[in-house]
Formats: structure tokens, sequence, C-alpha cells
DNA sequence: TAGTGGTCTAGACCACGCG
DNA sequence: GCGTGGTCTAGACCACTAC
């Protein structure tokens, strides 16, 4: 990585800096590899630390670079793919997928998805809080919203943990035939409990997908799910295969 | 909106700004409705411009509020629902949408690409630009990438203007028989052209989907599509229906 | 030309992870 | 305890828009 100082240019500092530092990034480093600290990089490249961190922040936001407080700032791997819409209808927690139950609670629901679920309002739902992992990481926390008209006879097991309950309804979920679903994506940031459980700080950009499956005429459950945007390519259609790496990569 | 002092919190000052300015934004604010300027916000928070600045970034990052060079930060209307995945498989720019061909070009494509396509390196493509329109705002940039296997017969017509050009590519692309395509979505940031096409600045968040298009047997187109993430969601499956408008944002 | 958001600086202190 | 990234300040100047 040079030395070179900056020119004065009409272009912003941290733009041509975001510039320089990707392809030292891709000349110079390999995945998993340390980046020498913030106030060093800064004094060699001539900016104040700020300046430096706003070129920073669009290189994690790119998914190029992982930053972790207390250790330091390393080149990330490439994005992972993560398959969120199949061709085939399936209602969440089946196939072989590494969604895992963590709880469920009985409440009511955000007045919003009350309206999706044409749920009274007030009216409690059971709520299915689900983790996903991929390649040993943390990608997505997931609540997923069940009517109680989808999932009755839980009154009794009401005793069994929180992670019970929740398999209990989605056993319940599974009974019924699935006839559709759809989503939605969009940016959003990290709630203080979803970051708790992405390993990220709050505010953390993460893609919320909304999913609504539908059984016997109606929304039968609602799903919103936030994944790390920094670390993962959500797939639709065909699963999984390695597309791009990102706009401007180099191919392996 | 109130104008309290912030407590000292172990939570961030930022982070508690965001909150307490979205809480205003639901309940004395309405769509397009323009804030204070930054400086007397800051001030009246009593907190650092910079600081308010930060608040402010992650509210447009959830599509709350929009923010403008020279004229000020509006009150943003909910996101546009826009469908990129629907059901029944069709090629770019068939049916009822708001594409329009801008140019194309004939010119090496990136590594990646040539990768995606299976297409040897150095191999010319076709590379038409188009722009999404959605409510009459720009949405989306587009750069698709045409084999020239896909769309022969095209040496003939250079003499047409670009635009001209990149439909015809199109038609020729329509001819073959489509069997099949799936997409992928990951965030970014706007690279310079794409910023100007979306009238927004360099390194504004943006979703990027990537998808590829499968006819007799192969790849025979890419795309590469850039969303501005600030006023969309993308929608696959059913299309266009209006579903939540935010994690956490009132019913209307 | 006046007012807005966008960029940049040179400091300071804090929260966290690791040894 | 030390080094890291995260937060915050109080300024300054620039680029753009609208009048």
């Amino acid at each position: 990585m040079g030395t070179t100082q900056l020119e004065s240019v009409p272009e912003p500092k941290y733009w041509h800096l975001k510039t320089v530092l990707s392809e030292a990034l891709d000349s110079e480093f390999s995945v998993g590899e340390i980046l020498p600290n913030e106030r060093e990089l800064a004094a060699r490249f001539g900016v104040a630390r700020a300046t430096l961190r706003q070129a920073l922040e669009q290189l994690e936001l790119e998914g190029r670079l992982q930053r972790r407080r207390g250790v330091g700032t390393t080149v990330a791997p490439p994005r992972m793919g993560v398959a969120v819409g199949t061709e085939q209808r399936v209602w969440p927690g089946v196939g072989e997928d590494a969604w895992q139950a963590v709880g469920c609670t009985l409440a009511a629901p955000p007045a919003a998805v009350a309206a999706a679920l044409e749920t009274p309002r007030e009216q409690s739902v059971h709520i299915v809080r689900r983790s996903r992992v991929s390649h040993g990481q943390p990608v997505a926390a997931e609540l997923l919203y069940v009517p109680q008209t989808s999932a009755p006879e839980l009154s009794a097991i009401d005793a069994s943990s929180e992670a019970a309950r929740a398999r209990v309804v989605l056993r319940e979920l599974h009974r019924l035939e699935l006839q559709g679903q759809d989503s939605a994506v969009e940016l959003g940031s990290a709630r203080a409990d979803d970051a708790r459980q992405l390993d990220r700080l709050p505010g953390a950009p993460v893609l919320v997908v909304t999913t609504r499956y539908f059984a016997e005429g109606r929304t039968a459950a609602l799903s919103v799910a936030t994944y790390r945007a920094d670390t993962c390519r959500l797939t639709f259609g065909a699963s999984g295969v390695e597309i791009l790496h990102g706009q401007e990569r180099q191919a392996s």
C-alpha cells in the first residue's frame, strides 16, 4: 500500500481514499489479514482520522472490510450467498436450513404486523424468535408472527421451555397447506436485540426480509428477518450458486 | 419536537437522538415537511453538528428522511414497493414495467461478469444501460450484459442512436426462449455514473440486484441493477402489494 | 447572495478485547 | 493495562440550490 499524498481534486478525499484502499485490498492483502490501525492509516495518507473512517465505513458497507472494536480492521471474505426465496414454497423451518428456534412469546404484535396479518389489534399472536447460522456465523435474526388461529392447542404446554414452545408452534403451522408466499427486501438498521443476536453493534446495516405466508385463504404467518448486510448476499431462485462477489471484484 | 437536553446514558447520544427524532417524525411531522436545519437542530438538542448528522444519516438510511444539499432535510414518504422477481419468468424489458433504454455499447465486460456469462475474457459483449422510473422518480440504474451470441445481426445497424441500438439488442434477446432466471440482492454503494442516474451522491447506499437469465442451456444475459436503497422496497413474488412500511411504523 | 447540507480537521475521551 | 475501534466536540470551508 503506497504512501502517496492525496492531490487536490474536485472529488472528496474520502472517496479517493476508498478507491486507493480498495485497490490495495485487491492486490496487497488477503482475506483475514489485519490492516494497520486507523491512526496509523490516517497519518500515512495525511488525512484526519474521521476522514479515513469515512472511507473505511464505505468499504465495510460494501462487505470488503470487517471492523471490530478492541481487535482491529480485517479483510472480509466474499459475501456468502444465503437462499431466502426458493422455487418450491415451504413453511419456515422446513428443509435443510440452519434456522434455530430461540424462543417464543405470546404478545400483541406491532400495529403494522397486525395489519398485515389482518388480525384485530390487541389480539395476541405467537412471536417465535429464530436465529440463522451459515458457515459458522450468525447471519439472520427473525421474528415470526403466528396468529393463534394458525397454531391452536398451545395452551396445554406452556410449561415447556421457550425453545420447545417455538418448535411446537412451527409444528402446528406446518400442518396447514401452504398456498403461497411473497417477500420484500429493504435496507434497515439493526435494533439492539437483533444486533446482539447478529454479533454486531446496534444500528449496523441489515437487509430486512418480510415474508407473508398464505394458507387457508388468509395470511397465516408473517416473518420479519434481518440479515447482516455486510456478510450476506440474498439469493432468490436457484440457491446459493456463486454469481458475483461484488460489482467490480476480480474473478477468482 | 421537544427541546429537552439529553441525559448522560450509557447508550450513544446519536442513538438516543435518532429515537427521539424518529418519534417526533411520527407524531409532529407529515410527509414532505421540511425540518429545521442541522445547525439549529444540533443547538436545540445540545450536541455537536456531527453527532446530529450521525442520527440523521441513520434515519435517511432507514428511508425516513431525505436530505438534499442546498435545499434541506425533508420527511420521506413510505418506501415504494418495486417488483423485481415476479413468478412468471420474463426477459428484461417485457411487460408493463417502466424501464427505459438509455444507451448501448460494445465492450469487454468486467472479469466477474465474463465469468458469470461463461464467456471468454476479452470477448466483447453488448452492454445495455437502462433506467427505471417509478412514481415519477428514478429508482434503478441497470447494466445488462448480453453476449454477442445472444444477439447477433447487430453489425448492420450501428449507425442508429445508442438508445435505438439498445432496443434492438433487447428485441434480439427476446427471440430466445427463456428457461429460467435467478437473482441475488446485496448492499452496495452507488458508483459515480449510477449515482448521477439515480439523482443521488456517489456512495449513496443501493441495493444491487444481480440477475442471470438462462436460455439455450447457458447464461444468455446478466443484469446488474442498482436500486436506491433509501426509497425502494424490493418485492419478490406477488408484486407491489403494501406490506410493511418499516419495521416499527404506525399502520396508516 | 444567503442558506442548506457535505466535507474536513485536530483534538479528546470511552467501551471493548485481549494478554 | 494497553491498543483497538466507537463516540463526540467545536470549529472551518466547500458545493449546491433557490431566490
